[in-house]
DNA sequence: ATCATTATTATGTATATACATATTATGTCA
DNA sequence: TGACATAATATGTATATACATAATAATGAT
């Protein structure tokens, strides 16, 4: 190790993960301050802090002001999933995109609908939905409701050039989201759209988006069952 | 807000995050540089900093040196989730946990297994399933091998008060992880297991454990269909 | 014009210092 | 002993400064 590479801190933050997943230090053990730690890398102390803070927030470690810092004894490792808009991630694994356009009205939405958005029974929205393709062969199908009074000047988008996701992604601001993954069963409609069987399974991502006090869209999108989510720690 | 306020790095993303949901930062737009914000929020340049690359870290900001800091275009926004053990997966949802040992052994095991592991086909494994319930439904289905290379201390263990999840989170270390997230149909045996009818749809997480040039273990995780994995952004 | 070299610039990181803050440990009084 | 105030301590953050690094822009030679 080089006396550069010693005291950057990226280099003190993989040398600490590795007395952790070595057990050098032990689960649930108080390891060394800050200030103690700083003398041993021969660096300053906000150095070791970050890397330190790093640490943290990856889970494996646990501080708190003035107790210390521990080694985590349940590691709640947390997974960091990216999630492009879906023609970059087919692009990214090598595929063609193409998107077709299969409905675009407005309408009034089911309750459940209405419940997720927690907006009023009353009002009509926007229904686009979509396919998206990779190599030609479905990738995802796209079944979305916008809230029109957020997003009034969406009425009047063809989306013949621009799905309704990238058309919202440029055009539209969001400041939150609720992302639910969960399994299912491909009804006739879908198994039909996505070129599967009936009753196979599927790979369901439901998305809401939403400013402070205005939701603006409600998004399923279902993937074939042989689709996969992949992530590394 | 205070002065105070205005001055931390919180403040300061929080404020710039707000400019970039409200398009007051164009996407694709170049913001202004770290020692323009720093006079505009009257902080120092590191404060700045540090505001900005936890905003590129999120996904809403591209920087680039010399290039300059942009809004980014096609926000691959990172969803995070927090992957807990299971028991306390369940009792942070308010369940009560119980564990069923289904069995124990040491056998071949599936080529599947040895591929994913990257393992010599010859070796013996040790096999584990087990039943995770909560309030005594089935919640989680674990079907898990472990290198007994790896972690030989493992083969004596009985595990009948602690489940091989927290047994080996406790044991055994480990430095990379693979985690992948799929759909699937319960077939006869996972059905019985999960108590759900066989081709229901289901929710299988598939974690792959292992130290640099050591695989540990392959785990195959099974839930109901009901099972939702939820994250806010 | 093309290519290689050099300068410029914005971000990236390290440091010493200072003070803030949360939490624990200690001490005091009743 | 118990409650409560007080001290001690580790982490959290802000700052000025300095230099490193990557990427672009400008320059010059061919």
């Amino acid at each position: 190790m080089t006396a550069a590479a010693r005291k950057s801190f990226h280099a003190i933050k993989a040398e600490m993960a590795r007395r952790i997943a070595e057990r050098v230090w032990a689960p649930g053990g108080l390891i060394p301050n800050e200030e103690v730690l700083a003398i041993e890398f021969g660096c300053a102390r906000a150095t070791v802090n970050r890397a330190l803070q790093e640490l943290a927030r990856g889970g494996v470690l646990v501080r708190k002001r003035k107790a210390g810092t521990r080694v985590a004894l349940h590691p709640m490792r947390e997974a960091r999933f990216v999630i492009p808009i879906v023609r970059q991630e087919i692009e990214n694994k090598g595929g063609i995109y193409q998107f077709r356009l299969l409905s675009n009205q407005v309408e009034r939405a089911p309750q459940t609908v209405y419940e997720r958005l927690g907006l009023a029974k009353s009002k009509e929205m926007l229904h686009v939905r979509s396919l998206h393709l990779s190599d030609s062969k479905p990738y995802q199908y796209e079944d979305r409701w916008v809230n029109l009074d957020a997003v009034p000047s969406i009425r009047h988008e063809t989306f013949d050039s621009i799905s309704p996701n990238e058309w919202l992604v440029t055009h539209s601001p969001f400041s939150q989201a609720e992302i639910v993954f969960h399994a299912g069963l491909a009804d006739r409609e879908e198994a039909a759209i996505l070129d599967v069987g009936e009753k196979d399974s599927v790979f369901i991502i439901e998305r809401l988006t939403y400013l402070p006090q205005k939701p603006i869209t409600y998004v399923r999108m279902i993937h074939p069952g042989s689709h996969r989510m992949v992530t590394q720690l």
